[in-house]
DNA sequence: AAACGTCTGTTCGCTAGCACACAAACAGGC
DNA sequence: GCCTGTTTGTGTGCTAGCGAACAGACGTTT
């Protein structure tokens, strides 16, 4: 289901780069998956979205849009201009940052945690990079219109996103030390880490080869860095079906760049969780 | 000059990691380096103060403070907590992430086209990176606290900054994958070009040893780079002194990832020149 | 049951970049 | 001139990760 969907560009002369896409095709071309997620869903889900006040809440309810993210799905190419903007509910989307040759890497990754489409309110709705599914699931969409609206009105809507794109940005920052530095298998292990903290689940629906294209290396490396997780109790595998089985092992196992990310994303979120009134769950 | 304050972190067992560090040391165990830099200075040398309309820019004036950025000064570490954000005008800025082996990484450079110290109003002020000299210049420095009341005040400023925070998100976007793709003799065409572009003159002041340490690999790599850019005819360096002779052979040489960035920031910037209002250039 | 496509494991040769070590060129101060 | 510290050039292994090619395991479909 999800090979069919990627591309090999054979234009690719540069060297050591890696072929595999994991990529830009319009998103009408991609099937709809059908998931068995049939729990009640409520935008309260998404933390951003539950932290905003009953009166921003409410005015922007009657225009979230509950929608299917399935694995693959283009949320927004390279340059594409941004109309909705999304907030993952139990789906994972990978910011990818792609090369000519084909090659990619993802530069975040971003879960009910966040929000996709963060140009939106930077002051250009478009940017060289994309917006990928990576684990299957649903997300509230939302016209950047009617955030605009909002953020106009109250600014503390503004603030709260503003704060999220700066942990947004020490991922990315984080992404690129890490790459520079560390091994495939920390980069799988921080992977994995980054996905399940924004996963309902303890599992995970990704190939090796899906790992290997949104890390930007060979398929080989990831499944040699698998199987070492997988020999060292961590994890277990088995066509695209990744468990964790033992969380402090691979914590203990992945190199610091997953803590850094984690402890910013926490500090913010307090930090903003502060300044939220509560409302009701439902 | 340069080499006397830096540390060698013996520590590092991590491997496959660079030792040697540009590093976090306080600001007073740097010596403040004499320029020869001498010109009329004024802030509208800074491309964001210069968008800024007449209002804003006279609001501001009173609190600009020109100060002289010797290399190598460190202007924020890791979880300071930021008093002044920096417009430089003739310096140039590294954002560095560090790792705990020691190991840093360039995430993006800065220089008169921004501003140093974006966190200040993102919503928190402090960062896991941090922020050091690279050029030897001067900028003009200004109260956070001042920053935050203009931004109050009139909501075009806070427009213009996220624009720019926009760029250089993609700058660090590209960071991540060009280290994950592309060679050190493209790392080190991509640095000369950037700043180059940031820099009133068409030379250098860095030593193989401050490149190596701002891309995050060996200084032999550096040398071997280097080498290969001398011998091609595009560049003449010695002793930390770099001069580009061939400039559009360097741009053919360079990896996409520059074109990317210098467009992306070209982009925003024109779109930002449009809202400001014109002022006389003294 | 058979066929096909997907996913994972493994191999071999190769290169870029690493660590370490040392030499040579150069600049500035005394 | 001489000494010292900085900067750059080179050489010798060594390893991680790349590229390519292939085989076996597993699921789904028909």
């Amino acid at each position: 289901m999800f090979n069919a969907n990627m591309q090999i560009n054979n234009n690719a002369k540069q060297s050591g780069t890696n072929m595999s896409v994991f990529q830009a095709t319009p998103t009408t071309m991609w099937p709809v998956v059908k998931t068995s997620i049939c729990k009640p869903h409520s935008p309260l889900q998404n933390h951003l979205l539950s932290a905003l006040s009953l009166h921003e809440y409410n005015r922007l309810l009657p225009h979230l849009e509950l929608v299917p993210m399935p694995a693959g799905h283009l949320i927004y190419g390279s340059g594409e201009r941004l109309k909705y903007v999304y907030f993952p509910t139990t789906a994972i989307v990978a910011l990818m940052c792609n090369l000519e040759s084909g090659a990619t890497a993802q530069i975040a990754i971003v879960g009910n945690e966040g929000i996709v489409g963060v140009n939106s309110f930077m002051g250009c709705e478009t940017t060289p990079s994309s917006a990928i599914v990576q684990n299957i699931g649903f997300g509230y969409r939302l016209k950047v219109l009617h955030l605009k609206n909002e953020i106009n009105r109250a600014e503390s809507l503004l603030n709260l996103l503003l704060r999220y794109t700066q942990a947004l940005i020490t991922q990315m920052a984080q992404t690129a030390v890490c790459n520079r530095h560390h091994s495939v298998e920390q980069h799988v292990s921080r992977l994995l880490l980054l996905s399940l903290d924004r996963s309902p689940k303890n599992s995970l629906a990704m190939t090796q080869e899906m790992i290997a294209s949104m890390l930007g290396v060979r398929r080989e490396g990831v499944t040699e860095a698998a199987g070492n997780l997988q020999r060292g109790g961590m994890i277990k595998y088995s066509r695209g079906q990744i468990e964790v089985i033992d969380r402090p092992k691979l914590e203990k196992n992945v190199c610091e760049c997953y803590a850094v990310v984690k402890s910013e994303f926490d500090r913010l979120q307090t930090n903003t969780l502060k300044n939220a009134n509560s409302h009701g769950q439902h």
